[in-house]
RNA sequence: GGGUCGGUAGCUCAGGUGGUUAGAGCGUACGCCUGAUAAGCGUAAGGUCGAUGGUUCGAGUCCAUCUCGACCCA
């Protein structure tokens, strides 16, 4: 039988007397449109600068911002890593640290270059016209503005810093520090000049970065060389006949740049390439090739190098590989060996060397090697300590020194082809090296302002020696950078996540020596001097002397590196020391990882909200900066101060879209923060990056943004719900733990569970635990089970009802550490609630700590019980959930279910009022054997449940059916009831 | 091509040292409530754990190969 429901007419309407909630919180955030005001708050507060004073004695926590690059809008990655930090800092602070954060800007560098060198083309100049100053003004002005941009939309974010006053790489003082840092590593000795082979275009006698060239077709000659063979070491299974015929055959190469001929140094082949020794039986008409002669090439080209060169029969005389020969050392003489009027110039030997880069699916398996123009050559040339030459000019002629061709130019100062190939093939057919040519049109790099072909040529650089013994007292870890370097990876820094460790340090291990020089206007320059007349591994080649160093630093310190390329600056810090005429200025600036590197010195150092040893708790990037800031940082550190300038590094993963593909405007398939900002708000951005695994490659994209939007509501919804709960609480109404009903005892208990996890999981940087525990927490323990049981005592109760105290200091204690757990991740949204509880011009979230949870809170012995009660209730909601399906009942409160138990179980279930737990107006326990058909769960043996309509008429206030309801003085009511109305 | 990392329900994630029917929350469907109401509660469906082969009495968990994706390098 179903309770009688209808309203009995005498009865009043008692919706007024229930304390339901009371909140103007409103249920939708809004965020987009109301986000801006509380930014604007904050600013007014100064909170970042409130926190600073107050929590002055604390132990400093410092994030070391890794600066972006000045030069466009942010993009998801930057709002990730933003993000991320700011997270990191804020629970850090409530935890209890004096978190400062200092963001910063990376100003220099090519990119910025670019955009003014192409604002000149717009107008018709020519950087080359202009005044480096100026240039480099223009260039200073547009990182300004995009620093103001970007801030903006960092702000915009919700994070938290020292936006007024950040780091600039290009700062005076910056550039003062980077320039003395640099000037360390010229004192200490591992600064040198060195060459390599760059992109080099000779109409603008400019190197060029990879991304300055564009790929067109060219028609470029193409020749096959012999090398004759002049010596090899063979094997002693090797016939005594293999040997001769090798010792008279030539190794062929071929390549598309004759001019690199004259710098050969080498020639390359794989071990894993099958080769053999041809004898040449038949050539066609106007073929080079020679009937009789021996050539060597690999046997998966021979065919078509033999077709190219016209060769009409051929013998294969006997296979050569790494297996039976030992091709090391093997010599080959150069073509121009010996050569009429080459005066000796070429008569050194070619060694035959291994290389992995050389494959056979075009050439002919041997790869000519000219260290100073191709990175492959340079690398080989590197590992064998093959000789640079020099023979080509930054005008694309060769040197005028240089017999035969000297002074010929490869590419014209007008872009058109030179001279030098032709040459070059004509001599190698003068001297019996022309095996064949030919015409090839491929793709070729070419200048992407002059639109002329572009060469690989040597030019001299700058570089730091990783390996070279330092004798500046910093040794500790090591005596060499790179030793310092991996012992601080394996010894001083804290890993997160602990794969970043092997990363940089297999990085480390395996690198060349650092090139610190680029050709460029618009950066810090190489602050030194070289002594003219002098070659670079002269002992006096570098001028080094403090009193200059100390004049340079002063001097950018109060101008700026610009005054680098005033005229007249050599002799105003030379005069008195040397004579300024002996020495000429180096005008190369640094690598702006060089830059970036240092700002340990610039901004943990120097500032006041540093750190005392100048070293960042913590370094947060992407994981593309293992091979940039963390790995630039590290060497630089360990140059100037023996160590990491870091104990901890963070790295997080990339954004890709939704099914997990890099983004890009092409594939339209990219999300940018701006547009998540005006479609969400920035905390659902937050919230985005908190439930993320940062540790792998992060997705985002519409659905994930729709779930992340649904958890918010729901997160949003639990704190409304306490708000509401709270209204008027005063703290006269507050409980003593002792006295609160089990209930309420078993939440502080997972309060006090909690506030060791979210603290572990915020110590930890693991966001998405403390995320995932918090939420998980907020829907399965308060919403489903403690807000649900308590809506009736909170409702109904008198206010003077002691359960109705008890649940109310525990929503209060339960506001407290929910809004400032979750204040580093949902800046606005935790800001709103506690401002909607704690009004006031100066009252903020951000400016309290995580509030200290007594340990006393903890009762595993009380959890365990609460564990079996909410499984016994588990089996009381099943069986009333039948019952609802068979449409006996609507809500829980029309039963009374009977319950049978074990003895021991009814001793648990009797101590605490089970009905209430079940929300049902009544509940029998019985110890009695549960009747067949009784309800019960698999995995909760024990209990079993029947049911039973209430018995009794509807409270009209509390909506429980109770025998006395309608016996009281205020009609329709329970006893309590018509008490709370008193 | 090389190095590093990753691929568990529609989504975001759990699943020390290999061990019974692979878990959670969200979303979805259905039901309830109508005093958290563009909310709340309950129930249910959903996974050949990227693929293949192997080690083992037994593998999401170990090994190999492959595949897809990402980053760095060539």
């Amino acid at each position: 039988m179903c309770a009688d429901t209808t309203l009995p007419s005498d009865a009043p309407d008692y919706r007024d007397t229930v304390f339901l909630p009371e909140t103007q919180f409103p249920m939708r955030a809004g965020l987009p449109q109301r986000e801006p005001g509380w930014l604007a708050r904050w600013e007014r507060i100064g909170v970042y600068d409130r926190l600073r004073a107050s929590a002055a004695g604390r132990a400093p926590f410092v994030l070391h911002d890794g600066p972006p690059y000045a030069n466009g809008h942010l993009h998801i990655g930057h709002a990730l890593n933003k993000v991320l930090k700011d997270m990191v800092v804020r629970s850090q602070q409530m935890m209890g640290r004096d978190a400062r954060y200092v963001p910063g800007w990376d100003c220099h560098g090519l990119p910025i270059e670019w955009k003014i060198e192409e604002q000149y083309r717009a107008k018709g100049l020519n950087k080359d016209d202009v005044d480096t100053v100026a240039f480099r003004q223009e260039c200073r002005r547009f990182a300004e503005g995009w620093i103001d941009v970007q801030r903006e939309e960092f702000k915009r974010l919700g994070v938290t810093g020292k936006w007024d006053r950040p780091y600039l790489t290009m700062d005076y003082h910056a550039e003062a520090v980077i320039a003395d840092e640099f000037m360390k590593f010229l004192m200490n000795g591992t600064l040198y000049q060195g060459s390599k082979p760059v992109m080099w275009s000779p109409v603008e006698k400019t190197a060029l970065a990879e991304a300055e060239v564009e790929y067109h077709d060219h028609t470029s000659h193409q020749v096959w060389v012999r090398f004759p063979v002049r010596g090899a070491h063979c094997g002693p299974a090797f016939p005594k006949s293999h040997h001769d015929a090798l010792m008279s055959a030539s190794v062929v190469i071929w390549t598309t740049t004759p001019w690199t001929i004259p710098q050969n140094r080498a020639v390359a082949f794989n071990p894993e390439i099958d080769y053999s020794v041809f004898e040449i039986k038949a050539v066609g008409e106007n073929s080079a090739a020679r009937v009789g002669e021996k050539v060597i090439v690999a046997d998966a080209l021979a065919d078509a190098v033999f077709g190219s060169a016209k060769v009409e029969g051929v013998e294969k005389l006997f296979a050569l590989d790494a297996r039976h020969l030992d091709l090391f050392p093997f010599l080959l003489a150069h073509p121009f060996r010996g050569v009429e009027g080459g005066n000796r110039e070429w008569d050194y030997d070619v060694p035959m060397l291994p290389g992995e880069h050389v494959t056979d699916d075009a050439g002919t398996g041997f790869v000519h090697t000219a260290p100073s123009h191709g990175d492959d050559d340079y690398q080989l040339g590197v590992k064998f300590g093959l000789p640079m030459t020099y023979n080509v000019e930054a005008d694309g002629s060769y040197r005028s020194d240089l017999p035969l061709f000297g002074g010929q130019h490869i590419i014209t100062p007008e872009g058109k082809e030179g001279p030098a190939n032709v040459s070059v093939i004509k001599q190698l057919a003068y001297s019996g090296a022309l095996f064949a040519k030919g015409k090839l049109k491929h793709s070729y790099p070419h200048s992407w302002r002059s639109k002329a072909p572009v060469i690989y040529r040597n030019t001299p650089q700058w570089f730091v020696a990783i390996d070279r013994k330092l004798d500046d007292g910093m040794s500790t870890y090591g005596d060499t950078i790179r030793s310092r370097a991996l012992n601080s990876i394996n010894q001083l820094v804290e890993w997160t996540p602990a794969t970043g460790r092997n990363r940089l340090h297999s990085m480390i291990e395996a690198r060349p020596d650092w090139v610190l020089s680029r050709q460029r206007a618009w950066g810090v320059p190489l602050t030194c001097f070289v002594r003219k007349g002098t070659r670079p591994d002269a002992a006096d080649f570098l001028l080094r002397n403090a009193e200059v160093n100390a004049r340079v630093r002063a001097a950018f310190e109060a101008e700026g590196a610009d005054v680098w390329y005033v005229q007249g600056f050599k002799e105003r810090v030379l005069d008195g020391i040397v004579d300024p005429s002996d020495y000429e200025q180096v005008y190369d600036v640094l690598d702006v990882w060089f830059d970036s590197g240092s700002t340990h010195a610039f901004v943990l150092r120097d500032r006041e909200d540093g750190t005392a040893d100048g070293i960042a708790d913590l370094y947060l990037e992407g994981t593309d900066q293992h091979r940039g800031w963390f790995h630039s940082s590290m060497l630089q550190a360990c140059g100037t101060k023996g160590r990491a300038p870091y104990r901890g590094v963070l790295t997080h993963g990339f954004t890709l879209d939704e099914k997990g593909m890099k983004m890009s405007k092409s594939l339209g398939n990219t999300v940018a923060p701006e547009e998540v900002i005006k479609d969400y708000g920035a905390d659902i951005l937050r919230l985005w990056v908190a439930q993320s695994d940062y540790t792998v490659d992060l997705r985002i994209g519409k659905e994930i943004l729709k779930g992340v939007a649904d958890s918010y509501r729901r997160l949003r919804n639990t704190m409304r719900y306490m708000l509401g709960a709270l209204a008027g609480f005063s703290e006269a109404e507050r409980v003593d733990v002792a006295e609160m009903p089990e209930l309420e005892r078993w939440v502080l208990h997972r309060l006090a569970e909690l506030d060791a996890e979210v603290r572990a999981g915020y110590a930890a940087y693991d966001f998405q635990g403390v995320f995932q525990k918090l939420f998980t927490f907020c829907t399965t323990d308060l919403s489903a089970v403690y807000f649900d049981i308590r809506k009736d005592a909170l409702y109904c109760d008198a206010p003077s009802s002691l359960r109705r105290r008890a649940c109310r200091t525990v929503m209060d204690l339960l506001f407290h550490r929910l809004t400032t757990w979750l204040a580093p991740v949902l800046v606005f949204t935790m800001e709103e609630v506690w401002l909607e509880r704690f009004p006031g011009e100066e009252s903020s979230v951000h400016l309290v700590d995580f509030p200290e949870t007594p340990a006393s809170w903890r009762d595993e012995a009380l959890a365990t019980k609460w564990d079996s009660l909410r499984d016994a209730r588990r089996v009381v909601t099943g069986a009333l959930e039948v019952q609802r399906t068979a449409k006996v009942i609507g809500a829980s409160l029309e039963a009374a279910p009977e319950v049978f138990v074990s003895p021991v179980l009814a001793g648990v279930l009797g101590s605490v009022d089970f009905a209430e737990l079940c929300i049902t107006s009544d509940l029998k326990l019985s110890t009695a054997e549960a009747p067949e058909g009784a309800f019960a769960l698999a995995d909760v043996p024990q209990v079993a449940v029947v049911f039973h309509a209430a018995t009794g008429a509807k409270c009209e206030r509390c909506w429980k059916v109770l025998p006395d309801v309608g016996t009281h003085r205020h009609p329709g009511t329970c006893r309590r009831c018509n008490d709370a109305l008193g």
